[in-house]
DNA sequence: CAGCGGCAGTGACAGATGTCATCAATCGCC
DNA sequence: GGCGATTGATGACATCTGTCACTGCCGCTG
């Protein structure tokens, strides 16, 4: 019998996903959670063999979990089941050393094959997601330009940015410059959109 | 017996549903599709008492696609079915007279009662969504500046806006002016942040 | 029919943005 | 120790953006 964790915060479709793996006779759902902070704390206790996570979630996102599950209880595999499925996110994800990476619009007959896979400690990667991720290619981004480029979307000024991290506004400029060419892109929004896009930032 | 069309594209979240739905004695799910092209001309065919729509979908977008169903099709009901339920796309389902809205995250539960409301004609409104669309207000934005905001989106100069839509690039920072001074934006990345999360644009 | 609001445009101006050259401290790495 | 990358900063410059005033043309609506 594999012992499941599942956090989904949509209270609809963790329901749903919960009827889905009812349907397999060798698996059981030992928790369900529609916060990201219960996550370690709960497979610490019921030591489950998968814990499958949405990377939204409200308080600790999945892919944050996963990184302190692999730390604290290596013995539970981890399942990424994403929406969109931003290439970025593939990246932190293998990170992570998570077993395996799907998204909601896989078949929903693969999700059954993925928690046994997973569960063996074989891996289960999207292949459609890997293509575009090797072909989106890694972050260009170094991590300063990320936070400049994050709180740029937030919609204020570079002054404001530049308050919000401690920095000079003509530094802001700099690294905006820079995160711009990097991502080739025509201006802040451009970049803010396409790194957005990418799961970068 | 309750007879349901279904159009959601993420084929998990839609075996997931399926299975959820199959659980209840009296529905019944004729039709499942992943593309919102497909949903008029199957209900024309099926004449599901319920179609239950996803927003956004490949193809026909959900909203849309009721609208269209009303006038063709007026004894099928409609109940949208969306993840993250920006306050605008309730304003549009509205006039769409659609049966009901829910978001992902309510109770599961739930979604066979709204079903079964929707199939005998009543309304089911998701009651937060209400209340902060009630907050959030009507849309402000005359049609030409939702237009120019949404290219604004796309990253390019006011120039390149100005060819997308046929605009003198000067007219277009007038538009731009307008919407960033109604939406109370400090500049057009926080203007089109801003609609963005009121479903406006 | 007068008035209002949406649409489209022009010109002017201050201020914000994007680019570039240049400098300096720090850190990892060969 | 030297090299390159990252971080942080300054100054100068051209360009883009946001704002304002003002004009004209529709299409409603009271």
């Amino acid at each position: 019998m594999i012992r499941i964790l599942l956090a989904e915060d949509q209270h609809l479709i963790r329901g749903a996903l919960l009827a889905l793996i009812g349907l397999e006779p060798d698996m059981e759902v030992v928790a369900d959670l529609d916060n990201g902070d219960d996550i370690v704390p709960t497979a610490l206790r019921l030591l489950p063999d998968v814990a499958v996570l949405d990377i939204e979630l409200p308080g600790t996102d999945g892919l944050t979990a996963a990184a302190t599950l692999r730390q604290e209880l290596p013995e539970t595999k981890v399942l990424i089941l994403t929406g969109l499925g931003h290439p970025g996110h593939l990246s932190r994800a293998l990170e992570a050393q998570v077993g395996g990476f799907m998204r909601k619009n896989a078949p929903s007959e693969e999700l059954a094959d993925a928690l046994r896979r997973v569960a063996k400690g074989q891996r289960f990667l999207d292949p459609a997601l890997v293509e575009t991720a090797l072909k989106a290619g890694a972050n260009p981004l170094t991590e300063r330009e990320a936070d400049v480029l994050r709180a740029a979307a937030e919609g204020g000024t570079t002054t404001d940015i530049g308050n919000a991290l401690f920095l000079s506004p003509a530094t802001v400029r700099n690294y905006l410059s820079n995160a711009i060419s990097k991502l080739d892109a025509r201006n802040r929004i451009d970049a803010i959109r396409i790194a957005q896009q990418s799961g970068w930032i």
